[in-house]
DNA sequence: AATCCTTATTGAACTTGACTCGAAAATGCC
DNA sequence: GGCATTTTCGAGTCAAGTTCAATAAGGATT
């Protein structure tokens, strides 16, 4: 009895310890030559296990893939919720400092994963990172900027959605950006002012103060030109009083 | 002798018309399937010749793909050229809307394109859309900015690269969330707040106005009160006057 | 310990699909 | 018409993912 169970502990420890050993083989290969370019042969070599037997763990090597990208994504959430969590300023502004600092300068450092993801994504219509994930990790941002606004620092009529699109958008972009033209390793020196923009856009265009009407030229001018008219009417009464 | 011409012409033009019935059916057929799920021998099939003809006209599939998708991106930056050309208001802000309007309904309506060109250029590193295509595209929202700038209407220290990052970062992700989200054909509808956001949004963080300082309800307030004083003035005098 | 049964592993065989190549058809030229 | 060049073709080659029948390993039962 005793040996049954230890015998089944160290069976399954063994099958767990095996999956392991293929899913960072495949990573490795995978991350090295890209989807196409990885053979299913050397993620096999890597894994020290025969080929065939990579079938009975993983359907097909889209779905390996898929396996090593979630652990992947996973990961990424756990640190941005890590990030979040050990930032222990309160204001929305310096939070959102902190998640852009931290997603930027994971894009960069992941850009294979990330460019992996959406690769397959677009490939393999019927095989993509689910939705799931990819809503886990951004659902990070989701609750800061929710705080944001019932802490009566950003707007109430923002919406949602956008304001992630354009924080998520603009920082991939920038990331491919910085990746294209630094070569050198002082990345963050060069991802600065990529995040202080963003912090500073956000201010301008979420924060609070415009909450009630967007302040445009037209309010300037039209007050302007109010009080032209009435400076003038003044002007007239002033000359009609002193004659 | 004129027929020489002649057969030279036709024949020109018959290879030509065979090149064209390649890219229009390969283009179809990686719209459909995309570049993986796409057949060599159904791209022939589309175009009535045989599968090894091909081989005589690109060295590869994927260099047949790249052909497909340079002629897409070629179209586009014509098109985006020509809406910058019929848009004859002067302002910078109104034709970044225009820009910002087609390029969000292009990429909604291309998704498929869009995609296939970032998935070859991730998969398939040697071969990739021309930097100078993209460039090139790019390029009509640079001239844009860059005027804005000459003519007043932008700050002088904005960072152009940044910029176009957050132009085109942010519209591709919104042409995301609006393919997921919306199913009717009703996309004008669903594109008008992702483009008036881009728009105010330049207007709030490039905006000239904010060159100097940034514009917040003290400057508001002060007008305001300016008024309320030159308003009491006016009373003051006019009671006075009918005294 | 021997036997039996279940499960895991393997790599050779199968399949699919991009690509090659020699032959044949078409075209150009005199 | 006859020779030279170009173009087309699809059967054959090759590479890589996937299957599967045989084998090995592990565990249960007697």
């Amino acid at each position: 009895m005793a040996t049954k169970a230890v015998n089944l502990e160290t069976q399954r420890a063994k099958l767990e310890r095996k999956e392991r050993a293929i899913l960072d083989a495949a990573r490795a290969v995978f991350v090295e030559h890209g989807f196409d370019g990885a053979r299913v042969s050397e993620i096999a070599r890597h894994a020290s296990i025969g080929e065939g037997t990579i079938y009975s763990y993983y359907e097909s090597k889209a779905e390996l893939m898929l396996a090593v990208l979630q652990q992947f994504w996973d990961g990424l959430t756990l640190e941005a919720e890590a990030v979040m969590a050990s930032t222990n300023v309160e204001g929305f502004f310096e939070r959102l400092q902190a998640l852009a600092q931290y997603h930027l300068n994971t894009v960069i450092e992941n850009g294979d994963f990330i460019n992996l993801t959406f690769a397959l994504r677009r490939n393999n219509s019927e095989v993509s990172v689910s939705r799931d994930h990819l809503r886990h990790y951004v659902a990070v941002f989701d609750q800061l900027f929710r705080r944001g606004q019932d802490r009566g620092e950003l707007r109430q009529d923002a919406i949602l959605w956008q304001a992630r699109d354009v924080f998520y958008g603009t920082l991939e972009y920038s990331a491919r950006s910085i990746e294209m033209t630094m070569d050198g390793e002082r990345h963050l020196r060069q991802q600065k002012p990529v995040v202080d923009q963003m912090v500073s856009l956000f201010q301008a265009h979420y924060g609070a103060q415009h909450e009630t009407t967007t302040i445009d030229e037209s309010d300037l001018t039209r007050l302007s030109s109010q009080l032209d008219s009435l400076s003038e009417k003044f002007d007239n009464l002033d000359k009609r009083l002193s004659r």
